[in-house]
DNA sequence: CGGAATCCTTCACGATACTG
DNA sequence: CAGTATCGTGAAGGATTCCG
């Protein structure tokens, strides 16, 4: 793996994306629309699927199953459907769902910390750039 | 800012989506397909725009302006024209852009510690969904 | 209730050609 | 060298309809 961090030799862009999964894989899957707040939602605890439609405001039901198909493909959530009628699925964060959720906090602090910077480059981005 | 740690009581989805700059803006970028390579290569320090072209393999010449234009957009990095024939321009990331390598690391390292398990997951989840 | 199927629009990305 | 401009394609995401 290629550090991020240190400065060292340097390393072969392919040899970080050599993985058994690269990390720019786990990156896209993150960067989707409703990734996160769909983690965020299960991370108080298993809820079902109509739970999970109502606290992540505006997402549609396609993308909430396609969501939480994708992260259980990857095994982040488990699927535990009861068979009963009306039919009752419960989604919950595997182990290694769990342990994501450090490093998205970690991105989520240094959002906050660096928000107002950001918003200012922006600005001043489009005031140069979008008047030219 | 609605905590991914936590389990407390329920936030609204949109509190978390209503700061300055909203994390899953941040994550989409993250999220592209050249921004980590771009930012791993510019790690080693400053660099010009050829020599970034040459370390993320496979990138075009317009990924790469694209992804350097958000970068700047954002304050991540600095551009430094310098007015000579040929042209030379070098790439820098600044401090909030170094400060993010920090929280891509975790993300990497989560990668690299349970990419074994996502792939395994990945190949159970085709053979069972794939095969239906 | 928890989906699947379909259609549609938008956008990310790639390829190519041209330029100061 | 470091771009900009243009075109084309596939994927992401939204809206709607139907189903066990």
């Amino acid at each position: 793996m290629v550090s991020l961090v240190t400065r060292g030799e340097p390393h072969s862009f392919a040899e970080c994306n050599q993985a058994a999964v690269p990390v720019a894989d786990i990156l896209s899957r993150i960067g989707g629309k409703w990734m996160i707040y769909v983690i965020m939602a299960l991370t108080r605890g298993p809820m079902r699927f109509s739970d999970l439609r109502r606290q992540v405001d505006g997402i549609s039901q396609k993308m909430l199953t396609q969501t939480l198909r994708d992260l259980e493909e990857d095994g982040l959530v488990t699927r535990k459907v009861t068979p009963i009628i009306p039919p009752r699925v419960d989604y919950e964060l595997t182990e290694i769902g769990m342990e994501l959720r450090g490093p998205l906090a970690a991105i989520a602090e240094w959002t906050e910390r660096n928000g107002d910077a950001i918003a200012a480059s922006r600005a001043r981005y489009a005031a140069e750039r979008g008047a030219a």
